[in-house]
DNA sequence: TCCGTGACCAGATATGAAATCTGGTCACGG
DNA sequence: CCGTGACCAGATTTCATATCTGGTCACGGA
């Protein structure tokens, strides 16, 4: 049993107990326990307990990402705002930590929101700059609208997203609509603030040719958050 | 001094102090030493706290509704769910109260929520019903798309609404919009999202004819309001 | 030598009993 | 008849004690 392989199941621990019992109530002890290692041994790969779910969560992040450029590399026009965000709502409903994450879920997450918005301010700003170009290169593309200022659309988007991933959460007890075509209105009303619609045809056409600068773009965001994932682990 | 002018200064007192302190923080005595009246003439208006403050609520609730038909009564186009919400968005950012209840601000708020929730059941379903019937309306003269499910247009529309007005919060620290432009660029999400846009004069004809029903059925809201208003104080 | 370990420590957190506070009542008096 | 404030029970706060937990490190096995 090797470092690497210790170091997967520690995270993968600490990932369902996370869910489970929520930040305050995981204690590094049960974590060590159920990963069938010593104490020590956790602090040997993360410096503190933040920093171990600090990994978790940019892992979850990392994969939600790593999906969303599966999709677009397979169909160019997932490179849109509309169809990316019905991707990252779908996942935001499969993926109880994103569902977390996104709705501030302090009773899960705890602390750690305040941890990671101090430790991440970097990443949470590359992420900010990177909408934005991304929101750049279809604009120039003709994908997206012009009738508004980029930061402006930017903070649109983002209060569209808040506002159907959290009202997720708020319309408890009867669910009048469905997930499916709860990510359908989302992608409709998306597209409808945002982006052109000049028929199916040209839209592929053009998303093709944008879709190699967005996906790098992603790319690159990417492989910061690995390289914010392994800042967290000692060594 | 009459009854009229007690009850009135205490819900005022209870107002400054809701905003001021919080619900837990507030207590009966407080209000009223600062209203001048003795504690027990608090009980011989509002049968319990929750009561008082329920009233508190839902008076501010009744205002930003009255400042709503003075909009729509003085220019029609004021029906159209942009306009509307724009509105909205801006009493929201003036009137503390109103942000602590669309934020669901549990410090300032307590305990109210849940009460609002249990004891308000019948008019937020109203409310429910009835801006399903003004959307409706609006389709029925051509100002708001049919593409969508009315129910679906509802769900996105709260969903915005939910957005833009929690996602203020959100932006803390920095603030790189404006509160005029950001309910503008509400306005605007809106306004694609679910209307149609046959042109200035087009749409001011077809919202004059769908003006008077709208108003009625925010008039007769605004009644049930008031009525729930009536139903917090005893006799 | 090197890596994993668990006993250990200090500070944070839980506990619980006593003291205080507060929503709500009601007998009194103006 | 209406407003009042002393009063009560239950909720909340306080504070001291006990327990727990993040993080360290000296030790021992490979």
């Amino acid at each position: 049993m090797d470092r690497v392989e210790r170091r997967a199941r520690i995270l993968e621990v600490a990932g369902e107990l996370l869910l489970a019992w929520g930040y305050d109530r995981v204690t590094i002890d049960e974590i060590a326990r159920r990963a069938k290692v010593g104490k020590g041994t956790v602090y040997l790969h993360w410096k503190t307990k933040d920093a171990l779910f600090l990994a978790v969560v940019l892992q979850v992040q990392f994969q939600s990402h790593q999906r969303q450029l599966v999709r677009m590399r397979a169909d160019p026009p997932e490179i849109l705002p509309s169809r990316m965000l019905r991707g990252l709502f779908c996942d935001f409903l499969g993926q109880p930590v994103l569902r977390a994450m996104y709705t501030d879920d302090a009773d899960v997450l705890g602390r750690l929101n305040d941890t990671a918005k101090r430790e991440l301010t970097e990443l949470i700003g590359e992420g900010d700059r990177m909408l934005r170009r991304h929101l750049g290169v279809l604009r120039e593309h003709g994908l997206v609208r012009d009738d508004l200022d980029v930061h402006h659309q930017q903070y649109a988007l983002m209060a569209m997203a808040t506002g159907f991933f959290t009202g997720e959460a708020l319309l408890d007890g009867r669910a009048p609509v469905a997930p499916e075509v709860r990510a359908d209105i989302l992608a409709h009303t998306v597209h409808s603030a945002l982006e052109t619609s000049p028929g199916e045809e040209a839209t592929a056409r053009a998303a093709a040719r944008a879709a190699p600068e967005v996906i790098a773009l992603y790319e690159q965001f990417s492989e910061l958050t690995l390289h914010e994932i392994r800042r967290q682990v000692r060594d």
